[in-house]
Parts: C-alpha cells; structure tokens; sequence
DNA sequence: TCGGCAATTTGACCTAGGTCAATGCATAAG
DNA sequence: CTTATGCATTGACCTAGGTCAAATTGCCGA
C-alpha cells in the first residue's frame, strides 16, 4: 500500500517557504539561489533525517507535518529540546556537545539549507557575529535542556565543572585550575539542584580524587579524563 | 569606603566591545551610532541591571567581571538560565513567557544595546526573518530549561498544554481543542518525565475537570484559566 | 590575631517521581 | 466486525535528591 497522503499538500514546499519567510525585497537572484541550496526532504513518521554536511550549521524549514529535536545523553536516554510544526523554521547547529537528530513526528516534508548560504542570502551580510554568538546561545540553550531533563547530580556538576574549564580554566602542565565565580547556590540555580546536592556531589568527586577544592571557589581538575566521563557529552555512537 | 576596581579594567568598554566583535570593514558612521546607543552599566556584586526598554531585545555586552541571567518561577523558585564571562554577548529577548533578570555574578562592566539597532547596523540588514526566528528559539530553549528544572510534573504538563494550545490549539466558543502529533513518550522526552508520570498528570487534571481526553491523541481545553495557573508562567510582580 | 557571620558541609529523614508489573484500550490490518 | 499489537493507564514499591537542622569553615574587618 502506498504511503497515505498528507492532509493539505502545498504544491511546492519552496513556494510555501517564501510565503511564509516574507521577504519581499529579495533580489531574483538570491530567491533562484536558495532555491537550488535548499534540499527537500519526505521522512515518514518516526524517520530521522539524514543531515549532511553535520560540520556546519543547517536550518530546517517544516512545510508539512511535524517534527523533534532530540539530544542523546548516553546509549538510551534522550531529551526532546523542540518540536517544530508546519511553518517553522528549526535552526541545527552543531557548535553543542550533545548529539542531537532530527526524527519525524508525523508524516512531513522539510526544506533544509546550509545555515550559512541562508543567512548570506536573506540578510545580504557576510557574516555577522552577532548572529554568531546568538547561535552559540542556543546550543548551549538546548544542551542545558538535555542537562537538566536528563542528567543525574553527579553528571550535571560533572557537566557543570567541564564546561567551566573550557570557558575560564587556567590549564596547567598536568592539573586545571578554576576559580568560580559563582556560590554553591548558583551552581544549584544553574543545574535544578539545591545547595546541599551541589556540596555532596562535589565531595564525591573529592573523595573519588577528580577534584580538589581550596577555600569556597578554587577548584582543581586532577583527572580532567574521568570527569570529563561522568559528565556523559558523548553519544553512545561517537 | 569606596568599591574595590576591577583587577584588568579595559579603559573603554566599547572600544573592547569593537576589539571582540572584530567586524573590520563597518563604516565608520555606524561605528558612531553604535557607541551612541550602547548604554554603559556598572554594577556591583549582587546587584540587577535595571533593563529599561523591556518590550524589545537588548544585547549586552560584558566587558569585564561576570553575571548571571535568572528565570523566575513564582515568587521563591529560580532558574539560572546562563552566565556569562568577560567578552561574551548575552541576547536578551523577551518573547518568553517567563520573566528574567540579569544579575551580577562579580562586580562588573556592561554595554546594553537595543538589539535591532545592533543587528541592523551589524549585518546591514533591515530586519530578518532567520534571525528573528533564532532569537524565538533562543527564548523557547530558555523557558525549557526553567521547565526543565524547577518545575514540577504538574506544572510541566500544564505549561507543555499551554504551549500546545499557543502554537496547534484549535480555539472554539468556550472550549479548545488540541490534536497532539507526539505520543505520552515524546511528551515526557520533552518534559524530562516518564510515560507513567505523564499519563498520571494528565489522569490529575482530568479529575479536576481541567482537560477531556478523546483516545490517545485529542485533548480539550475545558478550563483554561485554571490551566495556565497551574504552568506558573507568570511571577510574583507582574 | 581574633571574633563574627555567612557560606558550606554533613547527617537524618522524607517525598516526588521513577521503576516494574499488570491490565485496559485504540488504532489498524485482515 | 474482529483481532492483534502496541500504546496508555493504573497500582505497588523504591530511590535520588529535596528538606530541615546542626555543625564546621572560610572570609573579612577590627
């Protein structure tokens, strides 16, 4: 039996993208561009999307049907960080450390285009960083989501701790060192954990010797492999 | 006594703001306008930033020291959203449905910009429909994660309604109806829940005469007013 | 160097939500 | 219309992390 129909087809997903984008100032140019960069997609319900090119960023525009974005922690939990319905437009960037796919929901048709193609084209800048750290801001939004929908305590602060090494740690010959600026409470208000699970898991990590405290905010890494580890960035397909 | 300095203070702000944002070949005029429309902020530890102008979206640039951006849930429950450090632009939009405040972390310097006149003069585009719609994913991905960690199982399926009425709900005379694409496991992939605590949360508002279910997938809307009270959107001030 | 205070740590206990295991229903194939 | 097969619901029980309360300790000023 062939697949079932969708309910209310548009002729043309590209058609249906303009529509709904609203740029009326396009040059003819750039509209004949974008419509060769972008790639349609079918996926039956339940089909991930193949993306290509996952080194760069991809926006994802949803014509028909429904679709979700989900991030792996591990071999079997996942977080759902977005639904997207028809007339969306999903940005998937891959600056994050989880691994995200694209799977449908119901029967759709997607349009996907290089991020980068449809930025140059739309907002006619060559680049802009504004919209760059925007798109940072992002995946670290959803990371968090997985974080915090999925993590234990123990993963979170572990989590918590890698990501601050990368942001202000002082890397040495064979121990980082980082000094928070932040209390025990902001680490909580940051992880959904209290105060009081953010001093316990942090003595974990002392008394399994991944960590050193000094005084209330100097921390050193003395085995970043095992926390980084706990901290479970990785998917189980690496 | 007079506030202990800055231990590196960057002579101007700006001028650093310039040197991180590296956007070499921006006319000089804009350059001028940007400096007349960033607002300097100094702020002590501890201290919110007063954040005029809170209908339209602001990006703030930290020149020195460190803050935090906070969800609110209620009056008493907190969510940080992200920090940010020395050099980074924090976008603060305000499509969300939970309220923030911007904090410092350490005492510290700021430069606030009203962001549609930073990404126009940045990008040299009038406006864009990409980047608006990143921005909304920005400010979903951040009411998640408030979701996602203060939360509690009844407020997240209440809020996840709410949202669902917003963005698919069908609104009739006195009634909405909802026709859920995604099944109890996607709903609780999404909430950082089970199954079982979906269902049983919707078995709750159920029995308050909340909701109506109709098999697996349609939902009615039969009090929305109690609904939205129990997704604590809102917070104490309003 | 010595308090004094607030932040942290630790311990004892409790509860929201997870796990495991039936059971009940809806959708879809025949 | 009927049956099969998963989804959804419900119940019994358990555990990770929250709550409450009591030390302990680092930080700051005198």
């Amino acid at each position: 039996m062939k697949p079932k129909s969708l309910n209310h087809p548009h002729a043309d997903p590209f058609q249906h993208f303009m529509d709904v984008l609203r740029s009326p100032d396009l040059p003819e140019s750039s509209i004949s561009f974008l419509q060769s960069c972008g790639r349609p997609l079918h996926l039956a319900r339940g089909e991930a999307a193949e993306l290509r090119e996952q080194e760069q960023r991809t926006a994802i525009f949803v014509s028909e049907g429904a679709a979700k974005l989900v991030g792996h922690v591990g071999a079997d939990r996942e977080q759902i960080v977005a639904f997207c319905f028809e007339g969306e437009l999903l940005i998937l960037s891959v600056t994050s450390h989880t691994p995200y796919t694209l799977q449908a929901l119901t029967e759709c048709r997607l349009l996907a285009f290089p991020a980068g193609d449809l930025i140059t084209k739309v907002t006619e800048a060559t680049s802009s960083a504004i919209v760059e750290r925007t798109f940072l801001a992002l995946d670290q939004a959803r990371d968090a989501s997985v974080l915090l929908g999925r993590k234990t305590a123990q993963e979170k602060l572990a989590s918590f701790l890698v990501s601050m090494v990368d942001r202000i740690g002082v890397v040495g010959p064979k121990i980082i060192a980082l000094d928070l600026p932040m209390s025990r409470r902001e680490i909580g208000d940051c992880l959904g954990l209290t105060i009081e699970t953010v001093s316990r898991q942090l003595t974990a990590l002392r008394n399994h010797g991944i960590i050193k405290t000094y005084g209330r905010s100097k921390i050193t890494i003395l085995d970043m492999a095992r926390l980084s580890e706990r901290a479970v960035q990785a998917s189980c397909i690496t």
